[in-house]
DNA sequence: CCAGTTCGCAACTCACGGGTTGCAGGTGAA
DNA sequence: TTCACCTGCAACCCGTGAGTTGCGAACTGG
């Protein structure tokens, strides 16, 4: 359980960066018709290539998914990697408790100071 | 619920490095007595530093606790925050899905529960 | 006291990624 | 058809952060 599986990495290293989180979350609540990329640089002030290029990354960890609709290219979210990522985290957190408890139950005997 | 609270864009900040991960993963799996950034290098084809100071960027974002021990510095896990992260990417996942519920609710009335 | 660790600070290098600009190619609508 | 719009590709700039190295200071044990 040392490193998290590829999948809950490939979300971590793509959630990395502010700018994406951020779009993610737009992608997210534009809901099922989804949003173009100029679309989302409208409301944004950097270029619609940067969010072009976010999109890719975005779309490499699975979390959003591209549709040719007429001319335009719509992003929907795709939420399932969210949960590997979740669940990654949770997992070191909940070993951690683990541990706490295995080390409250082994110095109940020992009582040091 | 557009931006993620800030307590959780450090954590995914910090999170966004795979040195990072295996690092936290590794410091949580040495339980509560925590390791020192020596320990971590000697396992590792990495400078000392270049650990430390990533257990710095890992302590600003709560992430790892740092104690002095004798003349060691000895880090622990600290899996509060860890929470913050893993809540907010499950609610953009749930957000998404209420989004779905209602524009199938919408599209067709008729749908039994 | 002296030697051996171990830590912390600072300066430095360097690759990578975020961002921009320019342009060509399709596609929908008037 | 023609025009306007949206997209995709490529080249380029530049800041930042990951990593290294060197050194001085502080603590520990013989």
């Amino acid at each position: 359980m040392a490193a998290p599986p590829a999948r809950a990495s490939a979300v971590l290293d793509a959630l990395g960066d502010a700018t994406r989180r951020e779009l993610l979350a737009a992608v997210g609540a534009a809901g099922a018709e989804g949003a173009t990329a100029t679309e989302l640089a409208a409301e944004r002030s950097i270029s619609r290539q940067a969010i072009v290029k976010h999109l890719q990354v975005l779309a490499a960890a699975g979390l959003v998914g591209a549709a040719k609709v007429g001319r335009e290219q719509r992003y929907r979210l795709e939420p399932a990697p969210l949960a590997d990522a979740s669940a990654w985290l949770t997992s070191v957190g909940a070993a951690w408790d683990r541990r706490l408890a295995r080390l409250a139950e082994s110095t109940s005997r020992r009582t040091a100071p």
